[in-house]
DNA sequence: CTTGACACTGAACGCATGTTCAGGTATTAT
DNA sequence: ATAATACCTGAACATGCGTTCAGTGTCAAG
């Protein structure tokens, strides 16, 4: 017959080393020494903790820098990804002109900013030049954007079809977000909303183009 | 006079050893140790690195867990937060119910997911509960929901007046995103598009709340 | 010129830390 | 009983690695 005694794929003590390892790394930035892990899962000896980190290897659970000091690091079945801070340089109005960053603008200036993951970019913007608004007002819901969200956008003066871009209209003093579309006499704005219909900018008018909207990003209030 | 050779608060080789302990850090998950930052920055002697290492402690760039091993770390002017994943469990369709988390679900088994900023969570939900759905079709333009949004939802029964929810409409075999609001005769359902009028459920008709909405997320597509 | 700060070299010192080994004690299979 | 395997002890060993120190060269102030 088979061993049976401990026939799980991670006994106890694996278990507590593993989670030792990560809340060590959580708290001091660096992973710890064997003697370390020793000390605070109850193991009297270095070779012990080897013994199990050998077995942790082998089973896939962790990765070891033999010879390296506290070079081991848990190998995460759902690693998450990287994130990077956008900074919120306003508020996006109707009636007013868009903020956007200056060339020499240091990005870490902001007072506020917002954490995007990396995984949910659409494309691999890396999130260098990124800014974000908070929108104010209701008169963005034909973009289907509504009082209090966060456009993310990308600062940009051209814009090709099918982008959703905010432009600053001078004639009429507006700011919107729209569907950008080039055709023969102009361009065609088109809101999101499938049921409202587009604007029609003539090649005569002035269209200032001030960034390419790049995510939405709507917090819901809870009571609770 | 004054000495004025390297005022700057941060010299060259300041910066590069700044930038190769996050490169290491990043690439290795474990700080570098002395010699290797000597090797990699151009520096012969330990002494030196240890040197500099004191200044940039002083200078409040790092910090220093002297007598250990790798025990250095980069203090991040702007710390990145701790993000969480969110598992998407299908698809949110006008004419269909919806999917939510069977009590015994473990999250990690779904194959899609998003990841959140804990920063952008609007309370301490931590998201151990939440789950998230793709919104197919435009039928949810009136919750300012597009096809192809995210909603991040939390799982309940019950919901508060305010409250954005989820609900299923036996009757009408409808599945809606309003916000909630109970009144005499029953229940209003509000759309959160201003410009459109709620719905008015009664008492009697039955109505499953399914969720409350936490957050939208809309990923613009961009073609460049 | 002298002084002194600043940047750096080279080497030695010593603790921290990973590794290895000889040997125990159970539990299970043969 | 005997062998085999999993689990553990204790200690010694080798080296990784932070620390320290006696000097060297440079540049600017006095």
């Amino acid at each position: 017959m088979m061993m049976v005694r401990k026939s799980k794929g991670l006994g106890e003590r694996h278990q507590k080393i593993l989670d030792f390892i990560e809340d060590y790394q959580r708290k001091y930035k660096h992973p710890p020494s064997i003697r370390e892990i020793g000390e605070n899962c109850g193991i009297s000896s270095t070779s012990v903790v080897n013994y199990y980190l050998d077995q942790l290897e082998k089973s896939g659970h962790i990765e070891r820098d033999r010879k390296i000091s506290r070079g081991l690091r848990v190998i995460s079945q759902t690693p998450i990804g990287e994130m990077f801070r956008v900074p919120v340089l306003g508020r996006i109005v109707a009636g007013e002109p868009i903020p956007v960053p200056a060339s020499d603008f240091n990005y870490f200036d902001a007072e506020e900013s917002v954490e995007i993951a990396t995984s949910l970019m659409p494309t691999r913007e890396k999130g260098k030049e990124l800014f974000a608004l908070e929108v104010q007002g209701n008169s963005m819901i034909d973009a289907m954007v509504n009082d209090g969200d966060i456009v993310v956008m990308k600062p940009t003066q051209e814009a090709r079809n099918g982008d959703m871009v905010a432009v600053w209209l001078p004639d009429k003093n507006e700011t919107t977000l729209k569907y950008f579309y080039k055709e023969k006499d102009g361009f065609r704005l088109q809101p999101a909303n499938p049921t409202m219909k587009p604007i029609m900018v003539k090649k005569s008018e002035p269209l200032e183009i001030k960034g390419k909207v790049v995510m939405v990003i709507r917090k819901v209030e809870m009571v609770s």
